[in-house]
Parts: C-alpha cells; structure tokens; sequence
DNA sequence: ATAGAATATGTGAATATTACAATATAGTGG
DNA sequence: CCACTATATTGTAATATTCACATATTCTAT
C-alpha cells in the first residue's frame, strides 16, 4: 500500500478520534440532524460544534444540505456505521482489557 | 452511550491515526513479527518504532510474546483488519472524493 | 436596506503528539 | 561479573490539536 493513503486513511482515523465527534456520528445514526439539533444534544456552545462538524466534513465523512438558513449534516456513507460497529464489537471482545485501558488513562476513566 | 465509552473509542481511532501506526498493522496482517524485523520494514530508528508500538499496545491493540531478547508483536483481535478493510471499502467507495480531501489536506498529497 | 437567526471562520492560549537523541532495562554468552 | 544485543523509556524541541471567544457570512422577513 502507497504511503500516501496510509496517510489519508490516518487523517481518517483521526477525525474518529475524538469523543465530540463520535457522539455525532452516533447522532447522524437515524438520520440527518440540523446543526442545532446536534448543538443541543451536544450541550455545547454553537462554534465549537461547528468546528468538530468542520472536522468531519473536511474529511469527508460527513456531508450537508442547506435549506433556508438551517444546515443539516449526514454521513456520506453507511459503511461508516459498519465500522463503528466493527469497534464496538472489538470492544466487547477485550471487556476486561478495557477495564485495564481505562485505569491507565487514568483521568478519562470518570464517567461524565 | 456513556460518554466514558466514547473516550475510550476515541483513543482506540486515535491509535489508528498516524500512517506509521498503520504501515505496522499491515506488517502484521501475515502474522507476528519481531521489533526488528518491523523497524527494518519501517525504516525508522529503534527508539520511534518503540514509541508507536507502545501507542498500539497501551491501546490494547496489539500485544507481546517475549522470546528471549527478541519481542514479537502481534495484532489482538483480527476484527482490527476487519475494520481497516472496511475502511478500505469507503475509500474505495469515495476516491473522486479522496482526490478532493488530498488538495485540501495540502502538503499531505504528495506521495512519499 | 436593515435586523435577526443560523452557521462558519479566525485567533490565540493550553495541551497533546511527534521525532530524535540519550539513557535505561533485560536477556545471553563467555 | 562483563560485554553485547534487543527493546523500552525519558527528555525535549518542533509541530499539531483543541477549546473558547470574537467576528464574519448567509439567508429570511419586514
């Protein structure tokens, strides 16, 4: 494999790498969302959703659609979710090692 | 979803994130291999090689068979090269799109 | 044209990640 | 024990990412 996707797909991989952004993709599950619906459901304030959303979109897993003044967003594709999918199922494999993870990263182990 | 799992998922696509990290897993779809054989693969120095195997195996991603002084690393959970194949099929199914994201991602597009 | 609502972008400080060099640890043979 | 090889860890400077805040853009209604 060229170097070059091993590039692109990393960029790929690190737009899923970040807790806001998941939430939204589990969001954009049944459906497209309007920017403020997913503000709303996000508890954040209106540019930092944006800029998460901009992460997205840059990276193409997210598309939009405009009607009025209202934006709606949707994942471009539903292999996406196969893959959200395929994790949650490593992470149900790997149970007890999670466990493990998440008392080494230490902080990011309260629930909030 | 609690929030928690969404941390965690979070640092399992981070992990996925950088191309190296990506090169090794492809190293390790035929098997285990030892440190030296992927460093030699990776034409990287020792100390860096290390620092990435580390991500991958804090991250549970991988893990160990010590054999001597020789360390073979192995991939956890084979639904791991499920989902890079998966990952694979989107991009597959968005090269046009690819070609886009490669401009704006600037310097990221050359091949190397 | 102006105001207001919805969304996006620019900026800078705080934080995290990376690459590289140096140092440390662990195992083996003599 | 000593030297040697394989691997890991630590310190650090460069770079990238995130977050919060301010400002800009786009559209609609009046």
């Amino acid at each position: 494999m060229p170097q070059s996707l091993h590039h692109f797909k990393a960029e790929f991989f690190k737009a899923l790498g970040h807790p806001t952004r998941l939430v939204i993709l589990d969001l954009l599950a049944d459906g497209e969302k309007s920017v403020n619906e997913l503000q709303s459901a996000l508890h954040m304030d209106q540019s930092s959703a944006s800029q998460q959303l901009a992460v997205l979109r840059t990276r193409n897993i997210v598309e939009t659609r405009k009607d009025g003044t209202t934006v709606y967003y949707r994942v471009r594709d539903p292999l996406i979710f196969q893959l959200l999918e395929t994790a949650r199922a490593i992470f149900n494999n790997h149970l007890i090692d999670t466990q493990a993870m998440l008392q080494q990263l230490g902080e990011e182990a309260e629930v909030r």
